[in-house]
RNA sequence: GAGCCCGUAGCUCAGCCGGUAGAGCAACUGACUUUUAAUCAGUAGGUCUCGGGUUCGAAUCCCGACGGGCUCACCA
C-alpha cells in the first residue's frame, strides 16, 4: 500500500468519520478542540498521596484542575479514567456538578481525548479517588481509537514503528524508558560528581577510528566529501586529554555500525566513554564496578538484577581472571604455551564441531586465543567478571602488558555472557600507536573490512603527549536491557531502525 | 546474507481437515445515573498483507514478493 492510498483509507475509516463529527461539534459548542494551555494543580500521583486518608464516601470542598487521556468511559461517560504521566485520576460527570456546556462536550468525548477537568475531589462509596467535574477542556481531540483496552498493543512490529501508542498502552514499555533514562542519569551524575567534565564529540568522522567496525558513509555536499558517521569517539576523546581541556572526560552519546540487526544490535547504539589521567585499566575495572552497581541501585533499588529468568549478584568486586587462565580452565589447552601456528590450530579444531568461523592462515595468536574464548568461554560468563589478558593484535589502542608482550592491558567486563565493558590502559606510545596502525593496515589490505585505518592526526595528537590513561566503554543499551529484563535491544530504543513500511 | 515461524475488522484473537468470515474490546442506536475490563438490547464494520498458481470453488493448498519475529553469521 502506497502513501497515498493509506492516506486515502484513512479519510474514508468511519471510525475516523465518527471523530471528525465530534470535532465539529465541539467547534459548534464553541470549544477550541486544540487551545493553547490548561493549568493545571495536580498530577494524579499526588491526589493519590494528597488523599490517601480521605475515607470511602467522603467529599472535600478541595477543588483541583487535573489533565490527560480519557482512557476510559463507563456509564455513558458519567465515569471517565483519566490518565496522565503519573497515573490515573477517576472524573465524575453528572448534571448536579458539571456546568451545561461540560455536559454537552461529555457527549463528544472519545476514549483516547486529552482533557482537562476542573472540580471537588471526593472518594467514592466504592473507593475510588474522584474529581467532580465542574468544568471540562478539550486539549486535543483524537481522530484515531486507540487499541483494545484489555489486551493493550501486543503486535511487536506495531509497538516499534508507533512507540507513542506503545507508550500509551503498556506501562511497561514506559517503565523500561523511564529506567533507561535513569541510568544515563545516575552515570552523568556520578563521573560529574567525581570531576569528569562532560563533552561531545563528532559523529562526523574524515576516518572512521577507534574501533574495529564497518562504518556508515554519507556525503557532505559543501565540501563535497564523503564522512562517515562515527563508530566510536575515543579517538577525539583522547585528543582533549591531551589538550589538557579536562585530565577526566567522557561522553554519553551515540555510535553507528554499519552491521547486521539482532535482538542484540542496532545501527545506532549508546556508549558511555570516559579517560582519566595517570591512572591504568586497574581503575578502570574499580570504576566500573562502582557504575554498574550505582545504576542497578538507581533504577531497581539493589544490586541485583533478574534476567530471564536467571538472577545476577552484581555486588563488587567482581573477579578478574585472564582469557587464556579462563580457556584452559574450559578447554585443557594453555594457549600461552603455544606458538601461533599451533594456537591456530587448536582454535580451528574447537570450531571444527560447529557451522563456526575459521581462522585464516594469516590469523595471529591473539586471533585464535579470542576465538577459542568466543566458542568456549563467552557465553558461560553470567557472573559479572573482568576478563583481562586480552591478546595485542586484537587490541590497537592498548598498551602492552606489563610482563607479556603478546599482551596488553585490556579487560571486558561480562555479565549475562554478554560484553557490558570495554577498557585498557590506553596506549600512550607515539610510535608504538604508528606500529599497530600500520599492522591494521595491512589486515585491511589483505581483505579484513573492519581492521582499523592509520589516523595521522591522532599519532601527531600523541607525538605531544597523552599522559598515562585509562579508558573505558560502557554498552548502555545491554546494560538497560539487563537492568529491565528486555528480551530485545528494540525495547530499551524509543525508535529503533526498522525497514521503512 | 541463510534457515525456521508469523501476517484475518481500529485492537486482541478464533477459523487453516478447501465450500463465499467469526468473537471480545473499540464504534454507532437505545436502556441504565455511583461505575471499576460497568451492565443489558440492537446495528454497522473485512481486497483474510500483496501478486500468481492448483481447483467447480482458496483465508485455508503451492510458488513468489513485501513486512515482522526467532536462530545463525558479523558485532557491542
Amino acid at each position: 500500500m502506497t502513501d497515498h492510498e493509506r492516506e486515502h483509507r484513512d479519510v474514508q475509516d468511519p471510525l475516523r468519520a465518527v471523530r471528525l463529527a465530534k470535532l465539529d461539534g465541539l467547534k459548534a459548542l464553541g470549544i477550541d478542540p486544540y487551545p493553547y494551555e490548561f493549568a493545571r494543580t495536580h498530577e494524579a500521583a499526588g491526589l493519590d498521596q494528597r488523599y490517601a486518608g480521605l475515607a470511602a464516601g467522603a467529599e472535600t470542598g478541595d477543588l483541583v484542575r487535573v489533565a490527560g487521556r480519557i482512557r476510559a468511559m463507563r456509564n455513558s461517560g458519567m465515569f471517565i479514567d483519566l490518565h496522565d504521566a503519573s497515573g490515573k485520576i477517576q472524573i465524575f460527570c453528572h448534571r448536579e456538578c458539571l456546568d451545561p456546556q461540560g455536559q454537552a462536550a461529555v457527549r463528544l468525548l472519545d476514549i483516547g481525548d486529552l482533557i482537562g477537568v476542573e472540580g471537588h475531589v471526593r472518594r467514592t462509596p466504592r473507593g475510588e479517588l474522584t474529581v467532580n467535574a465542574a468544568t471540562i477542556s478539550v486539549l486535543a481531540k483524537a481522530l484515531r481509537p486507540l487499541p483494545e483496552k484489555y489486551h493493550g498493543l501486543a503486535d511487536v512490529e506495531l509497538r516499534y514503528r508507533q512507540r507513542y501508542l506503545d507508550l500509551i498502552m503498556n506501562p511497561a514499555s514506559r517503565e523500561t524508558l523511564r529506567r533507561r533514562s535513569g541510568v544515563v542519569a545516575t552515570m552523568r551524575n556520578h563521573l560529574l560528581a567525581r570531576d569528569y567534565l562532560e563533552v561531545e564529540t563528532p559523529m562526523l568522522h574524515a576516518i572512521p577510528g577507534g574501533a574495529s567496525a564497518r562504518p556508515f558513509v554519507t556525503h557532505h555536499n559543501a565540501l563535497d566529501i564523503d564522512l562517515y558517521l562515527r563508530i566510536a569517539p575515543e579517538l577525539h576523546l583522547k585528543r582533549l586529554v591531551v589538550g589538557g581541556l579536562a585530565d577526566k572526560v567522557f561522553e554519553i552519546n551515540r555510535c553507528f555500525r554499519n552491521e547486521g540487526l539482532s535482538p542484540r544490535h542496532n545501527p545506532e547504539f549508546t556508549t558511555l566513554e570516559l579517560y582519566e589521567a595517570y591512572v591504568d585499566y586497574r581503575a578502570m575495572m574499580e570504576l566500573t564496578e562502582e557504575l554498574i552497581t550505582a545504576t542497578a541501585q538507581a533504577v531497581l533499588g539493589i544490586p541485583r538484577i533478574e534476567y530471564g529468568g536467571t538472577g545476577i549478584d552484581l555486588s563488587p568486586p567482581w573477579p578478574r581472571r585472564s582469557m587464556a587462565e579462563l580457556v584452559e580452565a574450559a578447554t585443557g589447552i594453555d594457549f600461552l604455551k603455544l606458538d601461533a601456528a599451533a594456537a591456530r590450530d587448536a582454535a580451528n579444531a574447537l570450531a571444527a564441531n560447529t557451522a563456526d568461523q575459521r581462522l585464516s592462515d594469516e590469523a595471529g595468536w591473539g586471533n585464535a586465543l579470542e576465538l577459542a574464548f568466543a566458542l568456549r568461554v563467552e557465553d558461560q560468563l553470567i557472573e559479572p567478571i573482568h576478563v583481562i589478558g586480552f591478546p595485542r593484535d586484537i587490541s590497537p589502542l592498548a598498551k602492552a602488558d606489563r610482563n607479556d608482550p603478546r599482551l596488553v592491558e585490556r579487560f571486558e567486563t561480562y555479565i549475562y555472557g554478554w560484553e557490558i565493558a570495554n577498557a585498557f590502559s590506553e596506549l600512550t606510545d607515539p610510535q608504538d600507536q604508528r606500529a599497530r596502525f600500520e599492522a591494521q593496515m595491512r589486515a585491511r589490505a589483505a581483505g579484513d573490512e573492519e581492521a582499523q585505518m592509520l589516523d595521522e592526526d591522532y599519532v601527531s595528537a600523541l607525538e605531544y603527549g597523552l599522559p598515562p590513561c585509562g579508558g573505558l566503554g560502557i554498552g548502555i543499551d545491554r546494560l538497560v536491557m539487563l537492568l529491565t529484563d528486555s528480551p530485545s535491544i528494540r525495547d530499551v530504543i524509543a525508535f529503533p531502525t526498522l525497514r521503512p513500511r
